[in-house]
DNA sequence: ATCAATTAATCAGGGCACTGAGTATTTCGG
DNA sequence: CCGAAATACTCAGTGCCCTGATTAATTGAT
């Protein structure tokens, strides 16, 4: 019986927060719009006129679901996409009307998903454990690239 | 200037938190098992002869993915599926000896890469830490069905 | 000015995750 | 005993997530 208690793996209860995120979204937030089209959506509120690349690196998306996140939108006519006129391999990337109109209403909405969510902690409780994920999770990013040898150039 | 911060909202977090993950195992413990199926051979060493369904809900897979997830394990030759002679809908799974050796391995594997993921973290953080998540992801698994109401009866 | 690296985006391919609909088998009420 | 309800599994469809390879545009070094 070499069988391990996966209850005390984090990797698997990250896995099962997510789900359990997901399911709360689907019911509380839309079931139209995700929670990773809801990030990239948010970005483009803080910095319209990004390009593809920058909005993934700020929500945390490869290079390839942002791509498939942002036609996505683009289909639902929440988003437009034109090549910079400075760069002709970048396309910016700003909301349209109903784009900001959508955003601001799941803002509302995902504040009170987010508190039915960590309902369950006492409300220091919540901040500690914020403050734990996102420390674990950025180490782990740091971690990618194999520390670029601070570029000793020529 | 409506945007939010995503650094505040736990499902944001959480999502970050398993790509984190997702990475390490990659990198750490194997290219060709993932985590969820470690999870589901682990199951099986514990539980010999489980159905589907069963080893969907010990490790929190859907009807769906759990499926996949078999056939995949069943393609590589580390599980076998056989009907149930007692339940023709069931089917019953079991590790081959491969399927045991390869969980064995990923075992040792496993834990060297929990620890270097929860390294940022002190020993006591990483109690809270753990005992956090499962407390978030019980109570929103617990809102799935509409609370059965305790059946009373006969 | 030109050719080689770099960079932004796309495409192909594999895997996880959910829902709704469909099939086969078993169980239960009358 | 028999038909309805429940159960285990499958299938189709959508979306997220990653890697490796490819294409188009820009930048940089001779």
């Amino acid at each position: 019986m070499a069988a391990v208690d996966l209850g005390i793996h984090p990797g698997h209860l990250a896995r099962r927060l997510q789900q359990a995120h997901y399911l709360l979204w689907n019911t509380m937030v839309s079931e139209e719009i995700t929670s990773p089209q809801f990030a990239v959506m948010n970005a483009l509120v803080a910095e319209p006129g990004l390009d593809q690349r920058t909005v993934g690196e700020r929500v945390g998306l490869d290079r390839s679901t942002i791509a498939e996140v942002i036609s996505r939108l683009g289909r639902r006519g929440l988003l437009t996409k034109e090549r910079d006129p400075q760069d002709g391999r970048r396309f910016l990337l700003r909301l349209t009307d109903d784009g900001l109109r959508t955003h601001r209403k799941l803002t509302v909405r995902t504040a009170r998903m987010n508190q039915v969510f960590l309902a369950p902690l006492s409300p220091g409780e919540q901040t500690v454990f914020l403050d734990l994920i996102r420390r674990v999770a950025d180490a782990a990013e740091g971690l990618r690239s194999p520390a670029e040898p601070v570029a000793a150039r020529h």
